[in-house]
DNA sequence: TGCTCATATGAATAACGGTTCATATGAATG
DNA sequence: CATTCATATGAACCGTTATTCATATGAGCA
């Protein structure tokens, strides 16, 4: 049966989750913590943003638990939460790889 | 090795992508189209959506090549392209599915 | 070849989302 | 316990995008 997990599914929260994908700078910040966990101030620095604008964009990856927080003295180290994310990212990869035939 | 097509990738064209699939609309017309091929009119019937919202849709979807279209007589026949979309709302649904430990 | 029906397209409007700027919070350390 | 430093939050602004309405297109069929 090609249809598996299929039967159940709310259009909505998962066009919410592609959403949070569909953005550059979350994009980058999740590849930046692929290679590694990261503090707020360092993940701003690689992607070249304000500590604002990345704050934010980690609230948002963080209220769709695809990263996740932990303290380290003084500053907030931010982690991939999820390896999901890394196989979604991969097939989009792939998709995006593809010749049109 | 964890990094497989990581090493080279588009933020912008990837955050493309998810954009695109970052939409109710979008989404429930793939999700019809997953169970067999429908033309314009169909699809806006399932969907609940005017004639001209689907087709500004499918259009993106097109784009994207997401859908594929075939002439049947004077109806236009749209079909998913691509099996690597089924992966990914699969996956999608999967991370949806999880609780937070 | 001209009509018709399915679909596409364009412009306009309204809603949404990301960044910035300014400021609040709150844990750690002295 | 007060101060500091890292991070979070709120409001405002602006660009983007989905839908509607009106209309164009163009293949198929009489």
């Amino acid at each position: 049966m090609k249809h598996t997990v299929m039967e159940r599914w709310d259009p909505d929260a998962m066009a919410d989750f592609f959403k949070i994908l569909g953005d550059k700078t979350r994009l980058r910040i999740l590849m930046e913590l692929l290679s590694g966990s990261l503090c707020v101030m360092h993940i701003s620095e690689r992607v070249g943003m304000s500590q604002s604008a990345t704050s934010h964009q980690l609230a948002i990856l963080r209220r769709a638990d695809l990263v996740r927080v932990t303290r380290k003295g003084k500053t907030l180290v931010y982690a991939i939460s999820d390896e999901h994310v890394r196989l979604l990212l991969d097939m989009a990869i792939l998709h995006l790889g593809e010749e049109k035939e």
